[in-house]
DNA sequence: TCTGCTACTGTGGTCGGACCACGTGGTCTG
DNA sequence: CAGACCACGTGGTCCGACCACAGTAGCAGA
């Protein structure tokens, strides 16, 4: 029931164990991993040593945002393991968004630890919707509760700063909708001529975000971006299939002014009513749902 | 950026190079896969090409729930890549909860695909927290969102069966619940003496899980899981830290009970109420947030 | 004939080596 | 001193080999 057998299970073992530091660390394997207290867990695959050593080494802090990861074949020698196994793990990490390779040298090579997790939700999202593990009106919905959930932040941060006016001129303008509006704007006003389809719904994406990512929190914010580009990509192949993109295009920019007013004017049931029909009288009209109607 | 390997021929994404083995995943054509996938169709690196190709399958259907991939040497062989790229790929998948491998012969060997994202979101979530992606307070904020949604779908399809009484008695009884009650009953009267720490966590996720499922909407549930999973694995280690665990539980058991209430009475806003409580209450209690507290 | 054991086959899991393309940085040459 | 140059280390890839495992076919014995 609970998982198939990946590391669903188990946590990250024990981070308390971990290493003082990433050299030095060159004793034999058996030593290493014997020795950390939880024996039960049969380590079963080496990529999963080398992904809970990883996992180890962040929570401990001794890896952070913008570090350098150990070379792939000092890790291996480190941990006892081949680096082919190595390269599992960090291929996982990379999928995930955690980390970012580069070859060559200097500085920007290697994998470098960058904490960026709607990369890895929207693969997440995307391939569970192509197996059949989720179905497209499932996401949507689950998009239109966490962007509710992001509208109702931004609209009662908004009344409470309009509430508070009188006390504190410093901090209490609200939300900050400036990198929102300024997409907005270049929605209205394109610098290089008018809009493709493709640039705009980069921009529609980036308009959400921005809004999620004003709410505060970065969970919702990522999970909410990953939900949509999941469901995006397939979109997009769909292309031209709106009869009209100049007018679909026009009432979403109305609906996103409307979404902001509602925002400012800190009526939180009104920014829900309205964000909840954006998505769906969007998703209604691309009608993505047919995706999965051949052959299944 | 172009080839990986400079000797081989022309290069792995050559059409004309796939042996006719695999005869039932053959139906799928290059150019209808290679046009499916967000990115440019080259992307340089090989495990992608695999990615992509799995995904095609998924996709127009030719791979399902339960079907086998073919086996990595035939996948390597089709694709023109070495089985090192295709492990990579089939190392993503199983972490994203899409396939489940296993060694030996027979119908139980080989990959397998389970569309089973809860596993995945869990991973990603766990190790976002762990490099600092995710703040512990915007995870557990959005459970409570998340659960929150739950509670509402769930009390409303409660009192609309309701409403609809004298109707249909066949299936106007509202969200199935028996799962989730038996679990509470579980709970309440273990079958094997007094439930340890870990059991009754274990139980706990099952009855929150129970109800998301009932509720109808999968990628709410899994994420929900993910959510807690990915903080449970944290705080199952800090272990005995609440001075009296049996209180806790009988406190939980309680709030449980109250939950169902709330939703069998059709309630939608006390049922929101209650599960914010219950999640806030049980947060600060194990107060996870001191994760990150060293060295940092 | 039926039963039980034993090889065989194919699977994923892992390892080590080899090579490539790429950049950096120190070194050699003009 | 300046510019070209080459060694080095990185990830990316492929290959061949071996292992453990689990069915299965086939053989040997009762």
């Amino acid at each position: 029931m609970v998982g198939p057998r990946g590391l669903t299970t188990v946590g990250p073992t024990d981070p308390r164990h971990c290493p003082p530091q990433l050299t030095a660390l060159n004793i034999v394997e058996e030593d290493t991993l014997s020795e950390t207290s939880v024996t039960a867990l049969d380590s079963g695959r080496a990529w999963e040593t080398v992904l809970r050593r990883i996992e180890g080494y962040l929570v401990a802090g001794v890896l952070g945002p913008g570090d350098h990861l150990p070379s792939e074949r000092a890790l291996a020698a480190e941990l006892g393991v081949g680096r082919s196994s190595v390269r599992e793990a960090l291929r996982v990490l990379e999928v995930l968004g955690l980390i970012r390779t580069q070859t060559g040298s200097g500085p920007q090579s290697g994998a470098i630890i960058i904490a960026r997790p709607s990369g890895g939700m929207a693969a997440l999202v995307r391939l569970q919707v192509a197996a059949h593990g989720f179905a497209v009106p499932d996401v949507v919905a689950t998009r239109i509760v966490l962007e509710s959930a992001v509208m109702t932040a931004l609209a009662e941060a908004s009344a409470a700063a309009a509430g508070d006016a009188g006390d504190a001129a410093s901090a209490a303008s609200g939300p900050d909708l400036a990198a929102a509006t300024e997409l907005l704007d270049a929605m209205e006003n394109p610098a290089g001529g008018p809009l493709t389809r493709d640039e705009f719904l980069t921009l529609d994406q980036a308009f959400h975000l921005a809004l999620a990512v004003a709410s505060g929190n970065e969970v919702i914010a990522s999970m909410m971006a990953g939900l949509r580009d999941s469901i995006e990509s397939y979109v997009r192949v769909g292309a031209s299939s709106l009869p009209s993109w100049n007018d679909t295009s026009a009432r979403l920019e109305r609906e996103h002014r409307a979404l902001v007013a509602a925002i400012e004017a800190g009526d939180a049931s009104l920014a829900r009513d309205r964000i909840r029909a954006h998505i769906e009288t969007y998703h209604a009209e691309t009608k993505v749902s047919s995706i999965h109607s051949p052959s299944h």
